[in-house]
RNA sequence: GGAGGCUUAGCUCAGCUGGUUCAGAGCAUCUGCCUUACAAGCAGAGGGUCACUGGUUCGAAUCCAGUAGCCUCCA
């Protein structure tokens, strides 16, 4: 092995990881062990690796891996999903390039370069995560358009319509005027934008006069039905029945009357636009008003506007502006704030668009999924999330799924000449459909749209271990879904709480009859240090992959996991992952110590290091039942931050120093052996979180030659044992006399090398005899001795009990020993009166728990003896 | 506009069912140290009116109400 001074992580990380890959750790088949499981969140297949990715697949490597190491049989199924938008848009602009137009190509030939596109990009996510060290089971690497994938969407299409789940309707929906198709309301952004609020006459027909309307859309006049007034409103009571002209076109259009309309909002007359805004489509269908429906589908105006026609949408609106203006009909334009909505994927303001598309009823199945949540047989973590989950599931919409895109799996909706449409999984079946349902056909065509991704995502805790299921609840399914599923742990982003997770229980439900998970951990959103989101397009992101690179993928896994409380957002800094590098050099350098020393066998034992190593023994086992808790709460980053005190504060600091040979000195056989033991534990307990460094020093020749199946990956996880709290306690206090020495020494300007006489006050039943050799050692006393007295002209200190003496050359400065001594004498005469005061009030000693009580007696007594003797202190110094 | 959350040291966060003079950790800062594992280090030190105002209580960072500021989700 290298005696590199610092760890260097490049060699480490590539030959484990191939190592464990070639032995199969990560492949999991079932057997008769417990099942531990986590199905990734599938990343989009045209991804590259971000910070959020990091954090995600770092807190689910650590469960997975220590599930391993506790002899749970581990399974982490990773994928990725086909982001029909996304990949779509990616390939449309690839092909753009090629001077290739997507309304050129067949939907075949479209497919086929898509496919390409897929095999050569596609997927460089999951070779970025094996950088992170991800032991994922590779060989179950599933991808949501995988064939079987696909027929499991088929078959759940069918299934949920036979189940009139699914229906086809005309409804308003968020039309994505780029991407060229519909999206659901959770793949709309709603932003802030600043706009122009337009004022615009309309004329009163038969008649003089005009009514003024406010609007930010004027492009959409042409599409006006109806202007609203609230019937309350009594500047407009002589409108009733009367009707007005839209502007430029001078079409006529009813003024209509509904509470609905602010009377304060703009001037409390309403332009009522069916076809180009929801809340006046539901208008319009209350009115009976008729839809005109002025834009095509890229944005652009059709011939119903009658003006401007071919027109895009934004430039529209400017020049309406500009008409209305040169009519007189404007009257003035004020700026204005509003949300509008932006299309996930191709950030494209969404244009509410009536058209038929496929939707999901959902609120018979949101039903049971929000029950296994309230109920907790999924729990989220943290819990604060309930609330929201359960708002949102009460006030479910239909999840339109419909995409009009040609990447993702064909809707299985057949129709004949007549537009009658059947549902089946073929052709052939189709045709049966329709002569069961006695209609004709000559020729039948399938539907030309594709289904959501999130149709193909929702089924993905089943559908990765057995498709056949999905569409299939009669199914008992192959022994992996048996074995597998339910999943344990399902980690991801609160932003895909609705969309994602509510639906995978909600199919996880339909098709298993359970939920798909037992916890829900939700990360937060990774910011910068300032915290701005990180993007693309602010640049404030930084490459992860250099990051490893750069800190190592250890220390970027500890950097991850030191800033990430759950369901917090976390200001990400590199300094955090500085810090992990840190961690692994120190812990690379305690081996390097330990690996120098030299054994000699017929050396004796000496009592500091036998009682050195019993402390550690139970400090271990204390962290440890501390650490189990944390993890078991899922608060990562505070088990990773205990961890880290066990190993450099009680380890090196403390630990190593004890029984720290003399410079070339040899070390006793049984202290060696134990400090190996601990260092072999120690390499465990850090393994989920820093795999690659402790399988490195796992296999160095110190802890002998291993099997070749004997890796800290599948190593046994420590489990706690008893912590002796008396020895813990006298170590605090040795640990503090040596504190205080070094403190005397320092002060002082004393060099470390000169040693310093001690004498013991001991008024404890603590035997310091055998912790003498560690407090010589760490803070370089010499002549040691006890005494029933105390030592005057010595500097002096308390530990616990018992007094403490350092006789220095020269005479102690008197003055400021007493200033030390009195200040902390009016420390303890406040902390006293305030035990007292407590303990004098009836009503606390009646009210108050009896332990609690008891503990004050205690600390009124330790107080009072120390009072005592820093009093005596006193008066010696006079 | 509706719902929820947050506010503790310079920064990032702990603080479980109120109970040590309870105010904590890590990082950063400051002071000494090249002490043969580690300067990516060692030994120490300083630093906070627990957002504000009231209330409940023997006792409040912790429970309740209101105020301010920030954030998220929904409309």
């Amino acid at each position: 092995m290298s005696i590199s001074k610092t760890y260097n992580p490049k060699e480490a990380e590539d030959k484990w990881y191939s190592y464990w890959l070639n032995k199969k750790f990560f492949h999991s088949e079932p057997d008769g062990r417990e099942p531990y499981t986590i199905v990734i969140p599938p990343p989009n297949v045209t991804g590259v690796l971000h910070m959020g990715h990091m954090l995600n697949n770092t807190i689910q490597d650590v469960l997975v891996r220590r599930a391993r190491m506790q002899g749970k049989n581990a399974c982490w199924v990773p994928g990725t999903d086909h982001a029909s938008i996304a990949t779509e848009a990616k390939v449309v602009a690839m092909l753009k390039e090629q001077g290739i137009e997507k309304k050129d190509l067949t939907r075949e030939g479209f497919l086929k370069h898509a496919w390409d596109w897929k095999e050569k990009y596609g997927g460089i996510i999951l070779k970025q995560l094996e950088k992170l060290g991800a032991s994922c089971d590779w060989d179950r690497t599933r991808f949501t358009m995988d064939e079987d994938l696909s027929v499991a969407v088929r078959d759940t299409f069918i299934h949920l319509y036979k189940k009139g789940l699914i229906y086809r309707g005309v409804r308003m929906v968020n039309w994505d005027p780029k991407g060229m198709t519909a999206v659901s309301d959770e793949e709309v952004i709603r932003k802030e934008v600043n706009q122009k609020l337009y004022y615009i006459k309309y004329k009163i027909a038969e008649g003089d006069g005009h009514i003024v309307i406010a609007t930010t859309r004027p492009e959409t006049i042409m599409a006006d039905t109806a202007v609203c007034i609230n019937p309350n409103d009594e500047r407009y009571h002589y409108l009733k029945g009367k009707k007005v002209l839209v502007p430029l076109i001078n079409r006529e259009i009813p003024v209509i009357e509904d509470e609905y309309v602010e009377m304060d909002f703009g001037t409390g007359c309403l332009k009522v636009t069916p076809a180009h805004d929801l809340n006046d489509y539901e208008l319009g269908l209350k009115h009976n008003l008729p839809v005109i429906d002025i834009l095509n589908d890229d944005g652009s105006l059709n011939e119903k506007a009658e003006i401007l026609i071919g027109e895009e949408r934004f430039s529209a609106r400017k020049k309406i502006a500009r008409l209305l203006e040169d009519a007189g009909q404007l009257e003035k334009v004020e700026d204005y704030k509003s949300q509008i909505g932006f299309s996930e994927r191709t950030d494209a303001a969404i244009e509410p668009k009536l058209s038929l598309q496929w939707f999901v009823k959902m609120e018979e199945m949101a039903k049971p999924a929000l029950q296994y949540v309230l109920e907790g047989d999924v729990k989220l973590i943290p819990d604060k999330f309930i609330n929201t989950y359960r708002h949102w599931m009460e006030n479910v919409k239909d999840w339109c799924i419909s995409r009009q895109l040609w990447w993702g799996q064909r809707i299985p909706a057949w129709y004949n000449e007549k537009g009658e449409w059947v549902v089946a999984k073929d052709r052939e079946e189709a045709a049966i459909e329709f002569r069961n349902a006695g209609k004709n056909f000559t020729e039948i065509t399938q539907d030309e749209d594709v289904v959501d991704t999130w149709f193909s995502s929702w089924l993905w805790p089943m559908s990765v271990f057995d498709p056949s299921v999905c569409g299939h609840p009669e199914q008992k399914g192959n022994a992996d879904i048996n074995y597998y599923y339910p999943t344990n742990d399902l980690v991801t982003a609160p932003e895909i709480l609705f969309f994602w997770v509510a639906r995978m229980i909600m199919a996880g439900h339909e098709f298993r009859g359970t939920a798909p998970f037992k916890n829900v951990y939700l990360t937060g959103i990774v910011r910068d240090k300032i915290g701005r989101k990180m993007s693309k397009s602010l640049g404030n992101s930084p490459d992860p992959i250099e990051l490893i690179s750069k800190f190592g993928a250890d220390g970027v896994r500890v950097g991850m996991l030191l800033c990430s409380p759950a369901g917090n957002d976390l200001m990400f800094d590199e300094s955090y992952c500085e810090q992990g590098r840190n961690f692994a050099n120190k812990i690379w350098n305690a081996f390097r110590l330990v690996k120098g020393w030299t054994v000699d066998p017929e050396l004796v034992t000496e009592a500091c290091n036998e009682a050195s190593v019993k402390w550690f023994e139970c400090r271990f086992n204390e962290a440890l039942t501390s650490i189990e808790n944390d993890y078991q709460q899922y608060r990562l980053s505070e088990a990773l931050m205990s961890v880290y005190k066990l190993v450099w504060d009680d380890f090196c600091s403390w630990y190593l120093e004890m029984i720290k040979p003399a410079y070339q000195q040899p070390i006793d056989q049984a202290t060696f052996d134990a400090t190996k033991g601990f260092f072999e534990r120690i390499l465990k307990l850090l393994h989920p979180v820093m795999p690659f460094l402790t399988e490195e020093l796992w296999h160095d020749e110190v802890f002998g030659k291993r099997e070749e199946m004997d890796c800290c990956i599948v190593a046994p996880y420590p489990v706690a044992g008893e912590a002796d709290a008396v020895l813990l306690g006298e170590m605090e206090i040795v640990k503090q006399v040596i504190s205080e020495i070094r403190n005397i020494r320092n002060s002082k300007q004393i060099s470390p090398k000169e040693s310093l006489p001690l004498v013991i006050k001991s008024n404890s039943p603590i035997k310091y005899d055998d912790y003498l050799g560690i407090i010589n050692k760490l803070a370089n006393v010499s002549d040691v001795t006890f005494s029933n007295d105390k030592v005057s002209g010595a500097s002096s200190f308390i530990a616990g009990r018992d007094e403490f003496f350092v006789s220095l050359e020269g005479n102690i400065d008197a003055e400021a020993e007493r200033e030390r001594i009195t200040k902390e004498l009016e420390y303890l005469h406040g902390f006293l009166k305030s035990v007292t005061i407590k303990l004098s009030n009836e009503r606390f000693v009646q009210n108050a728990k009896p332990e609690i009580v008891e503990n004050e007696r205690k600390k009124q007594a330790d107080a009072e003896a120390k009072i005592t003797i820093l009093e005596e202190s006193l008066k010696m110094l006079k």
